[in-house]
DNA sequence: GTTAGCACTCAGACGATGCGAGTGCTAACA
DNA sequence: TGTTAGCACTCGCATCGTCTGAGTGCTAAC
C-alpha cells in the first residue's frame, strides 16, 4: 500500500517526534515542523485520514497521535534515514571487542555488553552453533584420588570442562589409556559425530577396562555435547528499566527473558539478515509491547548465530540498527578469524 | 538495652506481623495476637513507648507502627525465632548442588541460583580467594598459526583460559620450549608467586628465544593473576522487582549491584562469620533500603569467600538466615572436597 | 498498672471543577 | 477541489474540598 508523499511525510515526522519525546503528537506539532508549508488544519485531515488507514492510533479522543504497530512497520520498511556509526565509534567497539578473549562465549558475552550500553536496551545473543567444529585437545587434570577434570578444546576455540567423580583410583595406566582413546577416538573428530553408538564401539574395544573408562568417556561425550547446543546470553537486562513504557510490565518481560527457553529457540530458528520485530508481531504476549532486533552473524561463510536487542516498541530504529548490524558483522569476523586455522 | 520481657513480645510481634503483610500494625492486631490478655489501650501505652525508644516508627501520626532499623537490629539479634530447613529440602538443595560441575565458579553460579530461588531474593557470592592455591597444569591449544590458546588449572579446581596472539610463527619447537618452561616455573607454584620479578627472570634465562616466547608467558602470569582475584556473582536479580518497597529505587538498586566493583569490596572484606546488615547499616546509600545477609564459606579450613543475597528491609530474617548459613556451609565443603587432593 | 471512652489525626477514596491541548467540522477562500 | 480559519467540543489531568475509617493519645475511673 502507498501513501502519498505529503502522507509518508507526515507520518513519518510524527513516529521521529514520538521517538524523540514519548508523548502523543499534535497536528500543530507537525506544522511547525514542516515550516508551516500547510496550516495546522490540512495536517489535522492527513491525520485523520493515517488515523483511519491504521497507521497512527489516538490515545484519547483529544489528544495528539501516536504511531501503531502497522504504522512502526511501514516506517521501518519504507520511511526511516540511516545514520551510520561514526567512524571514530566503530574503531572504538572494534579495539574494545578484539582486546576480548576470542573464546566464543566470552566474546559475545562482551559484544552483548557492548550492544546494551551502546542501545540502552537488553542485548541477546546466542553461541555460535557449529557442527562441524572439530575437537582439538583432550586433557585430563586430576583433581583427587578419585576425581579428574575433563577439558575439551574445539576448532572453534572453545573450552569446556568437567569434574569427572570415578569408581576406581586413578591410576597413571588409566591416565595413559584414555589419552590413546582421545587420540583415536576423539581428536580430529566433529562435535557432532560423537554420540551414543560411537561410545559403545569404544567400549566393546576396551574388554574388561570398559567399567572403568566408562565415566571419562561419557564425560567427554557430554562436552561435545554441550558445544553443539547454541547457548543464550543476556546483558543489560537492567536498562529495561529506563524505558517507563515497559515498566508496568517489567517483571513480567524480565522474568521471561531470564528463563530464556522459550526465547532461545526464537533465536535459534532465524535468517542470517537482520529482522525487526515489532510488538504483537512477537510469537510471545510478554513481549507484545517489545521490539526485537537481531541480526544474524556468520562464521566462515556459515549463518551460526544472533546477536541483537530487546527494547520497548518505541525505539529509535533509525539508530540502532546499524549498530546492530555493525556488531553482528564485526562478531561474525572476529570468530570467522579464529576458526580460519593452520 | 534490655526491655521488659512484654515489650520485647509487643515488638517481635509487631516485627514478625509486618514482615508477614507489609502493613503497619496497629494495637489492636497485636492484642488479639496475645489472645487479648492486655486491653489493646495497653498495647498502646507500650507502642507508644517502644517509638520513643526508637525501636518502631509511625509513618504518619494516626497509624499503626513498622520497626525501625534500630528494631530490626533487635529483633534479629534477639528475639527472631530459627526456622531450620527441613531435612528433605535440605537434601534435595544438596543433590542439586553436588550434581552441578564443581569448577569453582560454576559451583557458586549454581549455589547463587539455589539461594535467589529460595529467598524470592537477588543473590551475592564471590569465587574462593585462596593464595595457596597451586597450578596444575598448562597446555597450549593452538587456534591458528599465529595464535594459541593457553588453558591453565589449578589446585582448587578453577579453569582459566586466554587466546594468545604471537609474533612469530608457531613451530613445534616454540611449543616444546613453552612446555619446558612451565614444568620447570609453573607447575606447582602458587598462583600468587607469579610475578613480575620472576617473570623476569625466566625472560634473562631464554637469552635470544625471550622475545618470541614472551607472550604467552605473559599470558600465563595474567591467567594466574586472575586466579587470585576473587569474583563477584550475582543471581536473581530480577526478584528484587517481586518487593513493592524497593520498587521506587530498582532502577538505582540494581544499576548498583550490576556495576559490582564497590560491591566486591564490601564482600571480601568480610568476616568468616554470618553477619545481617541493615538499611543504613550499609555503606553505600543505595543500599539504604535494602538489607544483605552474608556468610563466609571457608575452604579447607581457610576463609574463602562469601555468599548471601541483597533484599529488603522487610524480609522474613528468620526463615532466610538459616538457608544462606546451609548453603554457604554446604558451598564451603564441595569446594574443600574438590581441594583435598592426592 | 490497666482499661474504657472519646476526641483527634490523617491517608486515601470520591466527586466536582477548571484548564488546556488538541480535535473534528463547517464554511469561506483560492 | 484542496486549503484554511474559526469555533465548539472532548477529555486527560491537576486541584480542591469532603467524607470515611483505622488508629492514635489522653484522661479519668477502676
Amino acid at each position: 500500500m502507498n501513501l502519498s508523499a505529503r502522507k509518508n511525510k507526515i507520518l513519518s515526522i510524527i513516529i521521529d517526534q514520538y521517538i524523540l519525546t514519548g508523548e502523543p503528537v499534535g497536528s500543530k506539532t507537525v506544522a511547525a515542523l514542516l515550516n508551516n508549508a500547510v496550516s495546522s488544519a490540512t495536517i489535522r485531515n492527513e491525520m485523520a485520514e493515517l488515523c483511519d488507514l491504521g497507521y497512527l492510533e489516538q490515545p484519547h479522543t483529544s489528544s495528539g497521535r501516536i504511531p501503531s504497530q502497522k504504522g512502526y512497520r511501514y516506517y521501518v520498511d519504507r520511511l526511516m534515514g540511516r545514520y551510520e556509526l561514526a567512524n571514530d565509534e566503530m574503531s572504538r567497539i572494534e579495539r574494545q571487542l578484539e582486546g576480548a578473549s576470542s573464546e566464543p562465549e566470552a566474546l559475545l558475552i562482551k559484544a552483548s555488553a557492548i550492544l546494551a550500553e551502546l542501545t540502552g536496551c537488553a542485548a541477546i545473543s546466542t553461541t555460535p552453533k557449529d557442527e562441524h567444529t572439530v575437537i582439538k585437545k583432550v586433557e585430563l587434570v586430576p583433581i583427587s584420588n578419585r576425581s579428574m577434570m575433563v577439558v575439551l578444546v574445539t576448532s572453534s576455540g572453545m573450552l569446556k570442562s568437567k569434574v569427572c567423580r570415578m569408581d576406581v583410583p586413578i591410576t597413571l595406566e588409566l591416565i595413559e589409556l584414555f589419552y590413546n582413546i582421545a587420540a583415536v577416538n576423539f581428536i580430529g573428530v566433529k562435535v557432532s559425530d560423537i554420540y551414543a553408538p560411537m561410545l559403545q564401539n569404544i567400549a566393546a574395544s576396551l574388554g574388561d577396562k570398559a567399567f572403568d573408562m566408562l565415566s571419562l568417556v561419557n564425560a567427554v561425550a557430554d562436552l561435545a555435547q554441550s558445544c553443539t547446543n547454541s547457548e543464550l546470553l543476556l546483558e543489560g537486562e537492567v536498562n529495561l528499566l529506563t524505558h517507563k513504557e515497559l515498566e508496568a510490565n517489567a517483571l513480567e518481560l524480565m522474568s521471561f527473558l531470564q528463563d530464556g527457553g522459550l526465547l532461545s529457540k526464537l533465536l535459534t530458528e532465524r535468517s542470517p539478515q537482520l529482522s525487526v520485530t515489532i510488538g504483537s508481531e512477537n510469537v510471545f504476549k510478554e513481549l507484545e509491547n517489545s521490539s526485537m532486533i537481531l541480526s544474524g552473524y556468520s562464521v566462515m561463510g556459515q549463518n551460526a548465530g544472533s546477536v541483537g536487542i530487546i527494547g520497548p516498541t518505541r525505539i529509535d530504529y533509525a539508530r540502532l540498527i546499524p549498530s546492530i548490524r555493525f556488531l553482528s558483522s564485526l562478531v561474525g569476523r572476529l570468530l570467522t578469524e579464529v576458526s580460519e586455522t593452520e
